[in-house]
DNA sequence: GTTGGCACTCTTATCTTCCGAGTGCTAATA
DNA sequence: TATTAGCACTCGGAAGATAAGAGTGCCAAC
């Protein structure tokens, strides 16, 4: 049964009351708020039918309607307003974000609050970044006791670690480690780095001392954590000031959901760049989200890494506000983490360089 | 009024009770439980002395009675006995406190959330670092548009950038900014890093690039991060298990209160090494801790660095069990961070260097 | 197809009633 | 003088009763 345009108008108005005040909505609130010259009486039988259909249900006989699952995801598709910020909430908004990213360490702690604040709901950052790995090893030799690791890594970043020896090495010795080090462990995965390979630099270098030890536990290091996804809840409380979640209960279980960790979607979904998805309750797959919402959108930040921003909140959520803002600030993150820095030409054709250290 | 050593038993009895029930506690149950050889009418005597000198108060006319601050206070100061785990419980918290040491990345993040697992609390951490200098600088040539920016600090760590450059600069230059800036940015602090510093350098060194200026904002980055206390709380919703909290508005309020990154205590009250602090409901001084309480330890994370790790609950927190857990975290974090590495003799007097870069 | 009218339903708020835990007091006891 | 048993009293919370109101479904009329 196709659905009319006038059930349109009027599931759009269920959704938006129901959304403003949290309260089934009846129809007369309908008649009254919705544009389409018609009565109560009129707007009841749609109701009814439109209950029939499975968009609306209601709490029990006398009271409003509420929008089911089904309800919201044809509003979400087709029936919400997409929400352009009026010039100057735009601007405004531009203003903050900017005056924001400025400060943003480019942290997805930084991202997760950036969007609870935003959207006034509990928010979750996550980065899943491909594997790295070294494109090259210094070793800088400070004095006897002590010398700086620097790994080039293959995002374009560098990383470093200062250790001291409770023994003396001479620099001929770190300097023949580093360009061991640049010989066999560059170029590979963390998996590559097998205690055979480890064992057999420490006998090439005649390192008696267990230097080669820390060296390549610092690149499992590394290799592993730049690897691992991160991520970061930030504004659970939030959740507290949605009358939906006045039950602690309710609110514990999401609450501990999510700091904990869990999955704000299954993996199969994951939304493109510039793409915001929307989980409405039911089609959620994690049990303590099946009547919660979630809104993920997706940035570009750079080097091969991809980050996630979703929002969490009930079924009655301000899907088109929460989206507008969303891909608002992916789009500005992606601007600012991702596009700006594309990796030097021919870069890579010259890595293999054998890592040297600093001759005072 | 000096307090009878049975008043005090009583009152034991009553914080203990109530620690555990979260209810009145009455005469009956007192006489019953304590083992003071006497009947419910005769606690009901010393009971009505007790609310008459402040330590207990009564939630209505013929309820039972609940401790006041005051009785928490004389609680904790004398009558609480101090934890000692079992021999079992002991060596169970050491493994698993071992075991999640030894993931521990040092970060903050990690030890809240440590001590919001341990304790089943809202957990806050903070460092403070006295600030860092840079001790010496190092830039790596990599190729004509790479270089890598490595500092060793006053902390003995090491921190590093990789820095790519739209135009090309050639070795004697990178070499030429190294000198300088051992010379003249080493060992000062944040605010000596200067405009006019930073605009002498540059023209010491011809540099029309840029890159003076972008290697001294790394360093000021560096230096700003580093002083800069962090905090992290973790286990908010972990309140919400505490009957005290049923209500949201109350929840909510102290929630946004933590992360909000609300300090939990007055400066002027850092405890000390190995000291445990405890601040009872109207103790604390931030409006929205006022009926809760915090029970404070702090370690030492070395290089200069201390640390604290705070846990809030409601006034009737179980005082004993946590303030031991907290010792015990502490304790574990300082002897895993604290005495760990002791700065290697004579590196300070070594330390100006100039940096120098890799000559393949 | 739309509308006004009306009886009906069901929830929520408010008010009563009732029960029992726990007290305070008094008088008896050791 | 300290302790105890006994008892009347208080008060909060649970359970039930009542009232109000919002909203529905349906019907007959337009």
């Amino acid at each position: 049964m196709a659905i009319s345009e006038r059930k349109k108008k009027i599931l759009a108005a269920v959704v938006d009351a129901y959304i403003r005040t949290a309260e089934p909505v009846g129809s007369k609130a309908i008649a009254e708020s919705a544009g389409l010259g018609c009565s109560s009486a009129t707007i009841r039988n749609e109701l009814a039918e439109l209950v029939a259909m499975g968009y609306l249900e209601q709490p029990h006989t006398s009271a409003g309607r509420v929008p089911t699952a089904m309800g919201y995801r044809l509003y979400v598709n087709e029936l919400m307003e997409k929400q352009r910020f009026t010039i100057e909430e735009g601007e405004d908004l531009n203003r903050r974000l900017n005056q924001r990213l400025q400060e943003l360490d480019d942290t997805i702690g930084d991202v997760s609050r950036l969007a609870s604040q935003l959207t006034n709901y509990p928010a979750m950052a996550l980065t899943t970044r491909e594997a790295v790995t070294v494109l090259r090893f210094d070793l800088i030799y400070v004095d006897a006791n002590t010398f700086i690791i620097v790994l080039m890594l293959s995002d374009h970043s560098a990383r470093s670690k200062l250790v001291h020896l409770p023994i003396s090495v001479d620099e001929k010795m770190i300097r023949k480690l580093a360009t061991l080090f640049n010989a066999n462990f560059t170029h590979i995965g963390e998996d590559a780095v097998t205690p055979v390979l480890i064992a057999s630099t420490e006998r090439s270098a005649d390192d008696t001392m267990g230097i080669t030890a820390v060296i390549s536990s610092f690149v499992l290091e590394v290799l592993s954590s730049s690897s691992a996804p991160v991520a970061f809840v930030s504004g659970e409380n939030r959740l507290l000031s949605q009358p939906e979640f006045r039950d602690p209960d309710k609110a514990h279980r999401l609450m501990s959901y999510l700091s904990g960790g869990g999955q704000l979607l299954p993996a199969e979904s994951l939304p493109g760049s510039n793409e915001v998805r929307v989980l409405i309750g039911p089609e959620n797959v994690a049990e303590e989200l099946k009547d919660s919402s979630v809104v993920i959108a997706s940035y570009d930040a750079g080097d091969n890494t991809r980050g996630l921003i979703g929002v969490v909140g009930p079924t009655r959520m301000d899907y088109s506000a929460v989206a507008a803002k969303l891909r608002f600030l992916a789009d500005g993150l992606s601007r600012r983490l991702g596009g700006g820095e594309a990796p030097p030409e021919g870069l890579h054709n010259k890595l293999i360089i054998k890592g040297d250290f600093n001759d005072e």
